[in-house]
DNA sequence: ATCGGTCGATGATCTGAATCAAGGCCGGTG
DNA sequence: CACCGGCCTTGATTCAGATCATCGACCGAT
């Protein structure tokens, strides 16, 4: 780490102070109801959850919380993107997910939250207060049962994330975020082959322990090697879905 | 990677295929009832748990189970240490956890673990079929809380691995590896400032995205710089842990 | 005691990605 | 519409760690 990197790194610390718009939440009209944890739920579980729910705007850059906050609060992103992100006190940044629509936010801590969250584009959020929604698992089972699975799969994609950041090339791991995006996209009902990054270089970069440099170079890499075509600044197409997956070696 | 790397990589897999003996399992008697999830149960409680406790033994080297492997049971290690494997079709590895007596095994699955098992040394585990103990639940809710809580560490652990993996240099990923043991030595009652270390240098290295050779030198200049000091063949002292910490980064 | 295998240490060399450096593109703004 | 700043791209060079190659210590089996 030189010192002109520690410089750079430490501007990457100039957001905005955590500051949101809220309002009451109705989760029957949620866009979102069918893809998370109160996806099948039946009326009676909607309305109270409804009940403990508020929902809330984050514009683009703003820090929803710290890391190492006091982890009081969990959330469900209802529209945009978020980034969970750890610094090294000389300011290396480590991104550790990207939070899209129906992704859940705030397991994973001890005393605090792990990793701080920060809105990339405008987002809507939907929060919980942890012990009014824990008081709600005593007669709602299902709920707690769901998010225990939430934890479950989220230490599945850590563990997969691991082999990446230790023993995957350049190539290879932006061949598997691309995929990884695109079977999200498919989760939450876009067309395959289709993935809408709404996140910079820099960000992908510090998700896949490269730098920006490394990223471009491997970007510009897969379009001549006509694996993947950019449509839009922010979309891209993956035409030859099964080389792709092939270059990123899933096990 | 070259030919020569696969070929040695693949040699990884050379392992024992699984076997082990069982027996019936008192849980009252157990050496680590007051490490784990089945701490401070009252009696009833550790009675039921008793009921569908299988106390199992492996081999040093054997499987215990493979990755992807329908994940039907889970365990908890009372002896020995078992490392956590994932590997790529060429052989890379990623080793994403070293368990000790006291943790738990078998979380983070979606539809088989996301993880295969192996002994390091002779192992003593202690077996419970999933359903099973998901039937408990319904009467036992604090144990459920527990493991949903064991869940969240795992994932708040994963998360700074990947900080780890991502961006921090050989000389600090050994330094905070060997402070993250010497902690939980601490927890299990052991002194702080002493860790032993039961894998192999290859295991430490695929645990921390390096090369063996790059494992063997980093430690060889911590001891040169006294940072750590060997006593034995698998045990080190930390006879200046702020620095070390220092070193790590810790955030 | 002798072998054979595993494990760890260390030197020499190579290389993938980082770093350093310079421009280019584009969208927003005065 | 010209300027500015954020973001991306690409070339040149460096470097941390990988790879390749030995060697020695240890240990269990014969």
């Amino acid at each position: 780490m030189t010192t002109k990197a520690v410089e750079l790194a430490k501007a990457k610390v100039k957001l905005t102070p955590r500051r949101a718009s809220c309002a009451a939440q109705d989760c029957h009209a949620c866009e979102i109801r069918d893809l998370t944890f109160c996806a099948g739920l039946d009326e009676s579980e909607i309305a109270t959850l409804s009940g403990i729910a508020l929902r809330m705007h984050f514009a683009k850059r703003r820090v929803i919380f710290h890391e190492g906050d006091a982890a009081d609060m969990v959330y469900n992103v209802t529209q945009g993107a978020v980034r969970l992100c750890k610094l090294t006190p000389d300011g290396r940044r480590q991104i550790t997910g990207f939070l899209l629509p129906g992704d859940f936010l705030g397991l994973g801590g001890r005393q605090g939250y792990a990793y701080g969250a920060e809105a990339i584009t405008d987002v809507e959020l939907c929060r919980f207060r942890r012990d009014k929604l824990e008081k709600l698992f005593e007669n709602h089972r299902q709920l707690e049962r769901r998010l225990f699975k939430i934890a479950n799969d989220e230490l599945a994609i850590a563990q997969d994330q691991m082999l990446l950041l230790g023993r995957k090339t350049a190539k290879e791991r932006l061949a598997t975020f691309l995929l990884n995006l695109s079977e999200r996209e498919e989760l939450r009902g876009g067309q395959g082959g289709v993935v809408y990054l709404p996140m910079v270089q820099e960000d992908i970069a510090d998700y896949l322990g490269l730098t920006i440099e490394t990223v471009s170079r491997t970007i510009s890499q897969l379009k001549r090697d006509r694996l993947i075509h950019q449509t839009t600044s922010h979309e891209f197409e993956l035409p030859r879905i099964e080389e792709l997956r092939h270059l990123a070696e899933q096990t």
